[in-house]
DNA sequence: ATGAAAGCGCTAACAC
DNA sequence: GTGTTAGCGCTTTCAT
């Protein structure tokens, strides 16, 4: 269909309502310019004489026209789409990070494809492979892959991490560790010596980080560690860590995250146990609700928002520069004390104890 | 570039590390059969014999090949994506519907572009006119743009609301004006008569709903309600309206959401004002946060992820049946009875008046 | 600075 | 059932 510039203007019927959607031909005739300089106008706003284009864009404008991204892709080969994939959209901490994706993203005018692998190994994978077709790159946020298949995906589309170490593959890493030992640092100082942990999925890098930083940190000092999990990274299972913390007879705690805090902080107030006059606690990641529970929750802020726009930019870089290496980029983390940390009750003359009792249910300090 | 039958196969090059990214007529070649059988293959599997459907998928599986939706968009005129739209997305209240319709999205094998629009009108327009060229559809949240505005966008894509009504576009609606019901019935009950609201956002179609079962529910009672606001709907707000609803002696507030109530409850809270024995206090949506705040917040629950799943089922159909007319789907309201909620101190013997005090900031009742 | 033409990967008539 | 052909809307040489 070529459209003689009759000043007549043909268009592809809408499948919508009967209303025209413009092609690129279609302002091109109207404006007495061929198809390519309309692309160029788009494409390239300096490659084309101010004058035409001023007529074109304000033909443009006039038809409601926008380039089709799908025709462009077609040819360039780019899709100006970004996937992103969490492992679950309910929580706070991922909501976090795609706040500050998607800014970062709608500033580089790039969309968002937006996946929940709901904790979901064969999903997540299903997700990123689908969406390789259609967008420039995909970041994975804590992925529970295993190495070999990201290594895998890595050959479908370009990936970025979040909260995963992979060899080749550009990564953003929340000093899980730094943060736990500041936590532990803090409770020290209180004088707290018979600590519980409360650990978050196996398989997850951020707790074997925190682990690790919970082992660098009490390496030989005195201190009685209790390490209880692993626990699912919800509320819920707070509530449950809970009473086995108190069965430990820690006189301080420290959870794999913000919502298992936030659970024991809950049962300990249905058991009538203060906080922080008997059992003090510490969460992780600070998530808005840390700052708003009762009391007001001690707890490591990561910079969530930033390491969502942070994945972004590793990303735009990387398809920028396919040649150049990866990159890691380390994110601190910070101490954030509130009202659920205090000294014990009684000073430095809480029990003490170096054996693994049976309500322990330690996990191995081991490298998965 | 045609490829004769040698059963050598070209490829292009893939623009990230030289690896193949192999095109239907790479299949076709291989399985030796032409590209609209393997088209055939993956859209109408039912149209090609048993034995080279089987040999075309082999060829596909071995080459790691998938159809290009972007290819495909431009001949079908159906992109296969879904886009979102909300005004926070740090906000769980959208996060629970955004999880329930990327869920059902999923489901129907669709892919959801999102976008936060930050309770910006101007971006939320620019956001869904981005999005119309390479969307089926979209939904967006809580609008905050104006009649006219929506009816303009109509005509760009197909569009689908939640939380809000617009003539000629499907929606699914919240029943905020019977939950309201239910929780200032429930506050009578226990012998409330001075109950505070504490206002949501100005344009707010949930909003004025929740201020319609307000006067529907207490018209011809002898209540003194105060109403005051409008607050952001956020926690910070929350810790604000709790001194202005406190020196307005109400015995009881409800808030139009529960990220408000919280901020009360953790106001109340830091003043040493008890919970429910001096006030009581009711929130609105029950998102998790609610059930974990202290005391456990009763709360008008809200059926977030179906309603994300509603608006998705929405899209769909409309796109299915292009002509049928639009629907609107109704979700019911239910108050959850938690912790939060009393009957008043001295029992039915509270302040009385009927008019307007300087303290009150009432905002008048009025559609807008 | 602009135009003509080829083609990106796929689907949709229409033949056979 | 399957192949042929002609585009979908755009970009991109290569001319002019």
């Amino acid at each position: 269909m070529t459209v003689s510039a009759t000043g007549f203007i043909l268009c592809g019927m809408d499948r919508r309502n009967g209303n025209p959607t413009p092609s690129i031909r279609d302002v091109a005739s109207r404006a007495n310019v061929s198809p390519a300089t309309v692309s160029r106008a788009f494409a390239e706003p300096g490659l084309v004489r101010a004058e035409t284009l001023q007529r074109v864009l304000a033909v443009a404008e006039e038809l409601h026209y926008r380039p089709s991204r799908a025709a462009r892709s077609l040819t360039t080969g780019k899709t100006g789409n970004i996937g992103l994939v969490v492992p679950d959209l309910g929580n706070p901490f991922f909501s976090a990070i795609l706040k500050g994706g998607q800014a970062r993203a709608r500033e580089a005018d790039h969309a968002v494809f937006l996946a929940d692998s709901e904790e979901n190994p064969r999903l997540e994978l299903e997700l990123v492979r689908a969406m390789a077709r259609q967008v420039d790159g995909v970041i994975i946020c804590s992925s529970r892959l295993s190495e070999a298949q990201l290594q895998q995906l890595r050959r479908d589309t370009t990936l970025v991490l979040l909260n995963r170490r992979v060899r080749g593959v550009s990564a953003v890493l929340l000093d899980s560790a730094g943060g736990m030992r500041q936590a532990i640092k803090h409770l020290v100082a209180l004088g707290h010596n018979r600590i519980g942990f409360l650990g978050g999925p196996d398989g997850s890098w951020s707790n074997r980080e925190r682990r690790r930083g919970l082992r660098l940190e009490t390496r030989g000092k005195s201190l009685d560690i209790v390490e209880l999990g692993p626990f699912a990274p919800h509320f819920e299972a707070g509530q449950h860590a809970a009473d086995l913390a108190v069965a430990a007879e820690v006189t301080a705690v420290v959870a794999f995250n913000d919502l298992l805090a936030l659970g024991v902080l809950s049962r300990l107030a249905d058991r009538g146990i203060g906080v922080p006059d008997e059992i003090s606690v510490v969460g992780f990641d600070d998530i808005p609700m840390a700052g708003m529970a009762t009391p007001h929750l001690t707890t490591v802020a990561l910079p969530l928002e930033q390491s969502g726009r942070v994945a972004i930019e590793l990303l735009l870089e990387q398809l920028a520069h396919p040649g150049s290496g990866t990159h890691e980029q380390g994110l601190p983390a910070q101490l954030i004390v509130r009202a659920s940390t205090a000294p014990p009750r009684g000073g430095r003359s809480g029990l003490r104890g170096t054996r693994t009792e049976p309500w322990q249910e330690t996990t191995a300090i081991a490298e998965r």
